[in-house]
DNA sequence: ACCCTTGTGTGACCAAGGTTACACCCCCGG
DNA sequence: CCGGGGGTGTAACCTTGGTCACACAAGGGT
């Protein structure tokens, strides 16, 4: 487990720090398609991912679901620190998009690390500026893209998360991840495969325009 | 202005840090209208505000707009942090909501200060975290609800920020801020008008239903 | 080999909202 | 007082995407 912690956060953290870090961590797996943390959740830890990757979601009073985005190994749910701060209730969904190997951290050392090192303070503005860019994407998409865009775009940026061209996956599951239905989602794959930009099979799509 | 300053600020800053944002700061004032800050824009100054209120904008590569959020006194532009740690340059367009008092603080500040002062790393914190929920809240409104909720919505929000809910603006204005077109806003305006939630007047609209 | 579950394909239809075109009204300036 | 520009109302039409219904296909278990 250092060996990763050292690996995917050794050139952000100074020494010292890695090792409190190590210390105070509780690691977590966490398996493809289970639920890392829920709506309304409250927050206690604040997860490092070491391996692996996560899909954030959103979710209205009706039970309609929007994928946010995804993160990766490297990063973490400045969510997190957000609700730490207020609510102190998860706004979102943490959906293992893989099987993923977490570090848990107690919310408590952020507030202390945050006064005692000066690359955990960078660590956490970085953050907060890549979710806000990620943030503001998903609104670029949703404003100004067609289904089909954001479709292919899902694909794209699923294929490059996974590190695979083909996404194993149903119809049913992509009209979930972008808030519409599945006769819609078939609709428009099937133009995409005309396109040529897409290869359909049951249960597996390949992306071909990456 | 150091009145100001206190008065809006004056519980979250300790009287050095005041002090020091008094003597670096500068004054700049916005009529109703202007562009405080535009796309691609670099920055050099982060702004405080002292006074008004700023709507905050996103366009897309066809020129199509869309509103984000507003901000008001005490609140600062959180996308601005963003910036100075990533590209340097704004993702997004500032306007004056109505005639605003501001103070520009340089940005080599804002590093300074983040090891220097307590209340300063907290209040950046706290804006990251306040501008994080906003933008969700307008991921919602994208991606939850139709047109003419987000109209009202849009009404409401701007009848509060405004302080008055008597709304000077019209339905091309409105348009623009939703990213659609006015025909569609003259006649869900209208449908709003017979539910008995808004009353419509020529260039301005009366919002009842707050 | 047969069923049963899960995943897909498709036609028909509907509703929201975008587009075009044009009439009209208010108000201001000459 | 009249001409013109900005603001608004509305009909007609189109496109996108959501809904419903149902057929069919692949694969796994018994």
């Amino acid at each position: 487990m250092r060996d990763k912690l050292q690996q995917h956060y050794g050139y952000i953290f100074e020494g010292p720090l890695l090792d409190e870090i190590a210390q105070v961590g509780i690691q977590k797996k966490a398996s493809q398609g289970s639920v890392i943390m829920n709506i309304g959740d409250p927050i206690s830890y604040m997860p490092l991912l070491l391996e692996g990757a996560i899909k954030i979601l959103r979710e209205d009073d009706q039970g309609d679901e929007l994928l946010l985005y995804f993160l990766e190994k490297g990063d973490t749910c400045a969510m997190t620190f957000s609700c730490c701060m207020g609510h102190q209730k998860s706004e979102i969904r943490a959906v293992a998009e893989r099987d993923t190997e977490l570090l848990m951290v107690p919310v408590g050392q952020m507030e202390v690390w945050m006064g005692k090192y000066r690359s955990w303070r960078q660590f956490i503005l970085d953050s907060y500026h890549t979710r806000m860019t990620e943030l503001l994407e998903t609104v670029d998409t949703l404003a100004f893209m067609r289904m089909e865009e954001r479709l292919l775009k899902h694909l794209q940026d699923k294929a490059k998360v996974n590190h695979d061209d083909c996404i194993v996956t149903t119809h049913q599951e992509i009209a979930y991840d972008l808030n519409t239905s599945r006769v819609v989602i078939s609709r428009l794959l099937k133009k995409l495969e005309k396109e040529g930009k897409v290869e359909m099979h049951r249960s597996h799509i390949k992306v071909v325009d990456l």
